[in-house]
DNA sequence: CGCCAACATTACAGATCAGTAATGTTCTGA
DNA sequence: TCAGAACATTACTGATCTGTAATGTTGGCG
């Protein structure tokens, strides 16, 4: 988990990364709004803390223009404007949280917490992805280093639950059900086709391999750290 | 949107009911926690407003009732205790904000909004409905009344397309641009045909129809009020 | 080293899908 | 009311997809 902390009185800056740290989440801090924008745009960040007052570029506005670049992730803003009409305006001008200074970091680690558990809690994974090879379920889209791949219906399937069980092995069996329903007439050789239909799209003119053979025992998506 | 209420003092349930009413909210009060979970259960309520004090079962309990059975709607719990332990059990049982009483109705409103704001900025949208139709589009499956429709690609493209634009009118050109990416030869009917076959599959066998006719301008996905 | 099983690849064919076009129906305006 | 346009439906066909089976290759064990 990453965390960006944007503040320039140095010690509540380092106060707050140190603690963020200890808790576990990788931390970079800016000292103003103009580096702010550019870390929030450059870097995808789980979260952010912010203090309004900021030179160069206010914290609200800061949080507009990373909200008109589509940045998503949480924002909690620290603030020692203690004012309702402040609080307000800064959840509406984009902000997830307030919390007046001086605060408890006890309070801004729960409250994080809470915005990343939320986070994690309503993303029904729509994008699935292993080394340089992703797919968008969604939209469908699969790609392999930034190149686009057309996969069948049945091809499509199979490398979702391939990616879906990444590092484990998928017996023929398994795959026979997941991709036929019900267990399905096996004096066939469906799967060894399918197999190959799918490793040539995604793996002939690529490195490194990622569909890997266990004979006897079924596939593994994974990449080999031999 | 439809907002749950669960607060035991009537003169604030009714204080903020009233407020939240007249913000354009639909509200629902419960005055103890085992109907808070009851009702929670029942209705698809947008967020909940929680005290934590409450007769027969407190509100941090209802949360995690909550909680256990996938219900994943913002909480704002509002409460007397002001100690930083108390609002950090409170975020940590489940809920997504804490507000201290006495607490300001416009900060309130503000914080509701963020949230409910931010689950809508998250949302990449997985399921699309309207009235009983409803299609997931990561599992590919849809819907109508329960009962399960299978789509073919070219039909289930049109059908997300006119899902996106319901109540919108979409002209022939645009689901053929939307449909088969390009400008593309617009001197045979394919588009009439498509939309006979999905109307057979969604309308045929159901009431009332969705896909509605606008001679001369194109389509439109909706429920007529007539 | 050689055999056999497991797996990979290729070619084929039946089923399904999607676009075309012909025909039928409905609506609108003169 | 009638004609023509817009839309709906149906049947047909070429393309694509997917399962089968035959053939080729590999790896492990005796």
């Amino acid at each position: 988990m990453r965390i960006l902390v944007v503040e320039d009185d140095k010690k509540i800056a380092s106060f707050v990364a140190k603690g963020l740290k200890q808790a576990g989440f990788a931390v970079d801090v800016a000292d103003n709004g103009e580096d702010g924008v550019e870390f929030g745009l450059a870097n995808p960040y789980d979260a952010a803390v912010v203090d309004i007052m900021l030179p160069k570029l206010d914290g609200l506005a800061m949080i507009e223009r990373w909200r008109a670049r589509q940045l998503k992730m949480p924002v909690i803003i620290l603030s020692a404007k203690r004012d309702v009409d402040d609080r307000i305006a800064g959840l509406q001008r984009g902000g997830d949280d307030y919390l007046t200074k001086p605060f408890s970091f006890s309070e801004l680690l729960a409250r994080l917490q809470a915005h990343l558990r939320r986070a994690t809690r309503t993303a029904e994974t729509t994008t699935l992805s292993l080394e340089d090879l992703s797919m968008n379920l969604v939209s469908r889209e699969v790609t392999r280093s930034g190149q686009r791949i057309e996969l069948q219906a049945r091809e499509f399937s199979l490398l979702e639950y391939l990616l879906r069980n990444t590092g484990r092995v998928v017996s023929k069996t398994m795959i026979l059900e997941h991709i036929w329903d019900y267990s399905f007439d096996p004096q066939t050789n469906v799967v060894d086709v399918l197999v190959c239909r799918l490793r040539n799209k995604i793996d002939r003119d690529f490195e490194p391999k990622l569909i890997h053979t266990l004979r006897g025992s079924g596939y593994s998506l994974r990449v080999e750290k031999k």
